[in-house]
DNA sequence: TTGACATAACACCATTTGGTTCTATATAAT
DNA sequence: ATTATATAGAACCAAATGGTGTTATGTCAA
């Protein structure tokens, strides 16, 4: 009972570079704890960290094997960043929608 | 002399709802924060803040008018995380990339 | 079975974040 | 001139964030 409410988004998990290079590492290789942290300066504790946020904003998955524990990219919860971005393109991504944002606007 | 180096980037500017919403207020009309400040619960000084924040990630722009300022919706900076979606996209987007990351991954 | 390795789980800490209230200043309206 | 309005900015605060180090546990290899 009382289901653990998630605490980190898509929006939060991208928001720190540490977080996006780790994406960056799993989107070309899965990877074990030790692996990941090798990239990074600091310490391991602070790399599981990290991987707990995007593992609960379901951007990673972690599996047991053996006394490791490999990391894969999980990248489906991007689609409703790419949502969000979808809506907001109109405004800039061409110039005659973006005339006709700046002429609608006032 | 000592620029004051931006703290603020995209990434970190969309990761708070309350900044989301304020984009998206933005994106339907030019307004002042007054106006803004209207839409939510939390009070002026703390949208002000949220606003301070867009203004340094370059995603909004303010005007003073008279007594007023009014606060302008600045898209162009989200092309940055759009590139950086678009290099994700090709592991889920469709079926046949899919496979292929699956595949190569291991 | 013993030692090394990989991860898990704490406890702790400094800084940042998101919010508050209060005060000051500039502009508009009567 | 006076009052009301709109923003600016300072001081303050609790909680979250990103990091640390230490200890415990489980697994593999010699």
């Amino acid at each position: 009972m009382t289901e653990k409410l998630p605490k980190y988004d898509v929006f939060q998990a991208i928001a720190d570079p540490t977080r996006r290079d780790v994406l960056y590492l799993l989107s070309l290789q899965k990877q074990s704890i030790a692996e990941i942290s090798s990239h990074f300066d600091i310490s391991r504790t602070a790399v599981v960290k990290h991987l707990n946020v995007l593992t609960e904003a379901g951007l990673v998955r972690g599996e047991k094997n053996g006394r490791e524990k490999i990391y894969y990219l999980q990248p489906e919860p991007l689609q409703e960043l790419q949502d969000w971005l979808t809506y907001f393109e109109q405004f800039w991504h061409n110039k005659v929608n973006k005339l006709k944002y700046i002429v609608e606007r006032d």
